[in-house]
DNA sequence: GTCTATAAGGCGATAGAC
DNA sequence: GTCTATCGCCTTATAGAC
């Protein structure tokens, strides 16, 4: 439980707030409520919104590359597919979803080196998810509906949505219904 | 090119308003200026922000629901799909995308009746997909890779999400890659 | 680094004239 | 119905003391 800096406060309450309530749903304020601090120590460490926005999107980016990169390729594929599922099936049924996925619906009102950071995260997951397939394909007996790297997207796609879902309806099961196309894609299942 | 009263403009922007920058990302003073009222004509009408949001949201679903109820179950389904699938490519590439798709990431903001009618709309959506599934089961030779309902589910929201993409990233990918999914599952395709 | 104070303007909403 | 005027508050952001 290390002490964190002004600084790091303010990131890791930006990313719970944005994943609350989007880029225009939060203020100065609030998050100077919640480190405890007047609204014009945040612009000491980042001058604009814009820039604490970027600092957070660029952070949670870095994050899950990590957590993904730590995923052994070499273990079998539904193993690979539990750990990279499993952090998103515990964010569901709080009133968090990703960050990534509320920034896109504010994407009108976000500065390019945002989105560019926000394009390159959605990417890193359709990469994963397309070797994935890619490694998993000469295991199954039959071929994929849809070649890896669609198929990547439309996962993707559905687990993104899968948690807003969840967070609009209490129900886990959108997000089960696109764990279950991801599991039934894999070899032996 | 009918003339529209007041409140028909005021819905027809809101309803353009909020699929660009979402709940927390249009004022009355964007909606009147639109219009060309004060913002007080605004509140005459709908007094309050949520009432003005109900009112759209309920517009919006009801439009959907009169255009899949258009589509007759008795045609082939690739050319259900087609019809189905026609509004949201033609929305794509704009700066605008679904609606509930835009409140689903402003939830929090959001009173329960607007939850409520959001939620219908994706049920409604997802109820459809089952029903074509359902009857397009038995012209398969090969069964699904889920049960209809959680299929349903997963195409609608790789669409959802593939339409917020869209946007994000200038590409119909992975839109695409959700309708060639939907058209895989179809027969004979 | 953190504060007080304040600028300059936007927000939803209301009262009351016409 | 639509307006002017205004309320009370919130917003991002800056200047300058400590």
């Amino acid at each position: 439980m290390k002490t964190l800096s002004v600084r790091e406060q303010l990131i890791e309450h930006t990313l719970v707030l944005i994943r609350r309530r989007g880029f225009n749903g939060f203020s100065y304020r609030d998050l100077a409520e919640l480190v405890g601090v007047k609204t014009s120590s945040i612009h000491y460490y980042f001058p604009s919104k814009d820039d604490l926005v970027l600092e957070a999107v660029r952070e949670y980016s870095a994050r899950t590359h990590e957590r993904i990169r730590a995923i052994d390729t070499s273990l079998p594929p539904a193993e690979q597919v539990r750990q990279y599922l499993e952090p998103i099936r515990t964010g569901s049924g709080t009133d968090q979803v990703c960050l990534v996925g509320m920034l896109s619906a504010d994407v009108l009102s976000l500065s390019e080196p945002v989105r560019a950071t926000m394009r390159d995260y959605v990417r890193m997951h359709e990469q994963w998810l397309t070797g994935l397939f890619e490694r998993a394909q000469p295991l199954r007996d039959t071929p994929y509906p849809v070649p890896p790297a669609q198929l990547a997207q439309v996962v993707y796609g559905a687990l993104q949505s899968g948690l807003m879902a969840a967070r609009l309806s209490g129900t886990h099961e959108r997000l089960d219904a696109a764990a279950a196309v991801l599991a039934g894609v894999m070899p032996q299942s």
